[in-house]
This record gives structure tokens, sequence and C-alpha cells, in this order.
DNA sequence: GTCTATACCGGGATAGAC
DNA sequence: GTCTATCCCGGTATAGAC
């Protein structure tokens, strides 16, 4: 409900409905509202991390083919990624409720991904002219990007083949260009 | 103020006092609230329209140069930028307010973008291999989501630095790998 | 075109019984 | 742990005078 409506446009009495108690009886377990927020933001978490681990347990060659498989998986949850896309957007003024954990979570997603490429780098599999900092910044810019697009309008772009068609621009860019 | 709170975050009686008027008198002109939310999106394209004019006046080879000028023009305006990324996030939801007219403009940037892809194909200075829509739709993205991670962290993300890192990426990947 | 006054609803949150 | 009842605020919008 959070995705659809947002933070703001989601009231207690809606949540509580739908999960079948009273306002009174929702608030018992959270507080209050953002303490709602924040236990959504962290189950939502917990879906990611495990998607990262699962990333950093296979081989480094193997991570950028698993991009789109990524894409799959996001497309049979859309509505964990429009919570994504419209709970960041709710916390881009600082002091939001949300402000300081996507700040955080932000840097913790750019240092792990320019991390991989350093390895890829080291490795001598990627272009050694690339700043890892700034692909990284730009990786997720544009992962963030398509998934906007497609959600905003999922007949006019496929996900899946928007983050295909990503990958092989990625591997690209970042294969060493031996002649 | 739609831009740091969003549509349904921001009141009529805020934007009447910072208006110097009451509400009432705002809503005299308006009509209601959906009616200043449509007046403002309005507003905010006539610049990015402006933009786009002044881009399809230049030569098309200088059009990818004009990238992190683009970049250092939002930075100026930050809450213009602010505003068309919770205006969209707040738009994903099919019937919200501003929803059709979102899909609308991002349906015409890409086509946009494309038609410039394919006439830099045409003169033989881009690769033939690139998907045009496909391209835009990846360009189009990587901005977006840019821009969001500068307005979330503006202090790591240094939005001028990353168009231009970016746009250089562009010039790799689109443009013809003669020997 | 702007005001005062007001209607009316829905929001989050609390008190206290069971 | 869930309920009923209630509080109080702030929201949009309208009526009607000036």
């Amino acid at each position: 409900m959070f995705a659809r409506s947002g933070y703001r446009g989601t009231s207690l009495a809606d949540v509580a409905a739908r999960a079948g108690i009273t306002e009174p009886g929702l608030l018992h377990h959270f507080g209050n509202k953002a303490g709602l927020l924040l236990a959504v933001i962290e189950r939502r978490d917990l879906d990611s991390e495990a998607f990262a681990m699962e990333l950093l347990g296979m081989e480094p060659s193997g991570r950028l083919r698993a991009l789109p498989e990524f894409a799959r998986r996001n497309k049979q949850r859309a509505g964990l990624a429009k919570l994504f896309s419209v709970l960041v957007a709710e916390s881009l003024e600082p002091g939001s409720p949300g402000h300081q954990h996507f700040v955080d979570r932000y840097r913790s997603m750019r240092a792990i991904v320019a991390d991989n490429i350093r390895t890829a780098q080291a490795a001598g599999v990627a272009r050694q002219d690339v700043d890892p900092m700034a692909k990284a910044t730009e990786i997720l810019a544009t992962l963030d990007g398509l998934q906007t697009q497609w959600l905003l309008d999922p007949d006019t772009v496929d996900i899946v083949a928007a983050v295909e068609s990503y990958a092989r621009t990625l591997e690209r860019d970042l294969a060493c260009g031996l002649p």
C-alpha cells in the first residue's frame, strides 16, 4: 500500500482494515506510523540483501550475467520494486523519515559495486581506465532509471529486455579491448 | 513545495501563505488542488522544452557534449529537478493525477532521443548495431538515476562530474570502432 | 480578485475496558 | 493483544460579503 499510494497517501485505517484488525491494534505493534514504515523498509531490505549475498557467492565473471535474472525476479515482485522507487523519492528531502536510511543504503551499494569492479580490474578482466566509483554510480543509476520507466509504463518498456541490453552494453564497456 | 514534500504532503494553506494570499484566493485561480499541480507541471515542462529546442538546434555531433551543460543547468535548479523526480514517483500508480502525463512524456522523450541516434547512424557517426529505442531508454534511465542519487546525497555525488563521465562512456559506446 | 467564516471529512494518536 | 470510544488536528472545498 505504501508502494501504490506512498507513505503519506496511505492511512493507518486502510492498512488496519486490510490486515483485518483495527487502527489501535495496528499501532500496538508499531508504535506509530513512522514505525510501520521502518518495519516495511526493513522487510524489503531483507529481500534485497538476500539477493546481494547470492550475487557475492557467484564467480565474478558470472555477476554481469546475473543482471537479467535480477530483472526477471524484480518483475515478479513489481510491488516491492515500486515500493523502493516511491520511498526513495519521498526520502529525497533531508529530514524526511527515511532519508538517512536511503543515503546510507546508496553509499553502501555504490561501494559494493565499485569493489566488484576493482576486483575485475585486478583480475585483468576489466579495463583499467574506468573509475570504479563513477562506474558504480552509473550502473546503479541505469538500473534504477530502467525500473522507473518500466513501472510507469510496463506495456511499453520490457524491463527484462532492457536490462539484458544494458548488460551487453556493460560487457562492451568494461571489457578489455584486446585486439 | 511539491518538490520538497510531494503533492500529498503539501497543503493548500502552506502554498497560499507562501504566496501571500489566503486559501480561497488560491483556489480561485486553480479551481482545486489537482489544478494547481497541473499548472506546476506545465510550468516545469516549459523549462525542459526550452532546453530540448535548444538541443535540437545544435549540430548532431555537439549534442553529446551538451549533456554536461544540461547537468550544470539542472544543478542550479535543484528544486525543479527534485520536483520532476518526486512527481514521477508519485505518478507511478495508474490513475494518479499525473500518471498519463508522465507516461506520454517519457514516450515522447524516448522517441526524440531514438531519432537522434538514428540520425547519427545514418550519418555514419554511430555504430549500426545499437537498437535506437533501447539505447534511448537506457540513456534517459541513466540520467534520471544519476539525478536521483545526486538529489539524495549531493555531498557525495557530483552530478556534473557524473554526467561528464557518462558522456564519455556514451561516446565510447556509440562511436564507430574503426580500426 | 480577495477576503471571512464555515462546513465537513479524514488523519494520527490515546484512554481505558476486556 | 485487541477492542470501542473519543480527542484533536489539519485537510480541501464552498458560501457569500466586499
